[in-house]
DNA sequence: CCTTACTTTGTAATTTGATTACAAAGTAGA
DNA sequence: TCTACTTTGTAATCAAATTACAAAGTAAGG
């Protein structure tokens, strides 16, 4: 994969969408190129292959998504607000992508079959989380879990798959639909199922 | 897609593994052939395609779940202890299965994208989950959430990306994966984050 | 035993798309 | 202006999925 330019990578997410519907199997690479505008020969001059343009969009996202979450995990404030504001820019991005995310989850099989998107996943996701949970213990915001390291990737499959399935549903209602998962995902993660007395 | 024999069934589990490894897409029909022992043509006579091969994996697989997590959640006891009935029975199902278990996660996307699959994942676990949520209210073995059908999803993503995440990575070790990660994920969706004090 | 309907499977097309090859412009900097 | 790289169209080439078709095989009913 050549060094993508960023207007050329403006106009691929325009088949985003495409993408997501059909999933990259079925998408037919001419589709691709109606819906984004880049004629085949130029998508091959950039990408070995469909698949490779896929991995780029969601390269790409995966990072952006990683540097938000970053950027809310590094302000100030105690760890169990940077964790809210860790799950609200994650949602954030997400509702930004819908299109993308939803190529994301429909092929998150193959972007985990791909060694470059699992490691991309890697660090959006579990390192930050993980480092939040021990960071939460420190100041004493957070419980000790036992295991951090699955209790991060707990949390990982909580906002995320409750954050994809409302994208998938309904694209429209994204933005509220954020909202509230934001707050049931904080709150079932931090008071938990069992009843405080 | 015909009426599946049972014997065609068990033989086609025979290559659950390969469309794990490559996924749908890559796992060419002469190679499920091979793999599960059943000529292309007789492959061809029960299925509408290669789609739909995977497509009844995962329908059995997931009619097997939601059985299992069913008698789970049926037996006596609070709803505190039936949801980490329910969390261990869907984890023993994974672990039994692990090749269809990781073509699942693999092939998401296209599970999702099949109206049937999307219904039987809603019945194998959403359901069963939320209406787990409500009755621990009622006993008040469990927390009242503002929002169940959220928390379900929440508590289904937990567990899923937990369980599967563990089998796609180390088949070898899934038993005691899967076993530390019932702890982990039962822990983490009772105490929550936040200290009791 | 014979007939019928369905199942099983091999072989030979057919079709669909991805990918590659190649060449003609276009463009920017030395 | 020369060179190297980019952009893109067109015409192969290739790989696989899928379909067509026919020859057996099988089981139930009469």
């Amino acid at each position: 994969m050549r060094n993508v330019p960023a207007k050329l990578a403006a106009k691929l997410y325009g088949a985003a969408d495409l993408i997501a519907d059909k999933g990259i199997a079925d998408a037919k690479i001419e589709e691709i190129a109606d819906a984004s505008g880049v004629p085949i020969a130029t998508l091959y001059y950039y990408f070995r292959g469909k698949e490779e343009i896929l991995a780029f969009l969601l390269g790409d996202l995966l990072e952006s998504i990683a540097g938000e979450v970053g950027a809310a995990m590094s302000k100030p404030g105690t760890a169990i607000d940077r964790l809210k504001w860790a799950v609200e820019a994650q949602m954030r991005v997400m509702l930004e992508n819908p299109a993308a995310c939803r190529a994301l989850v429909g092929d998150l099989g193959r972007a985990t079959r791909l060694p470059e998107l699992a490691t991309a996943l890697e660090s959006a996701f579990h390192q930050p989380l993980e480092q939040l949970l021990r960071e939460g213990v420190e100041d004493g915001t957070l419980r000790a879990v036992q295991d951090p390291g699955k209790a991060a990737l707990s949390v990982f499959g909580t906002i995320t798959i409750a954050g994809l399935t409302g994208t998938v549903a309904q694209p429209e209602h994204a933005a509220s639909y954020a909202q509230e998962t934001v707050q049931a995902v904080c709150d079932l993660l931090l008071e938990g199922l069992r009843p405080r007395e």
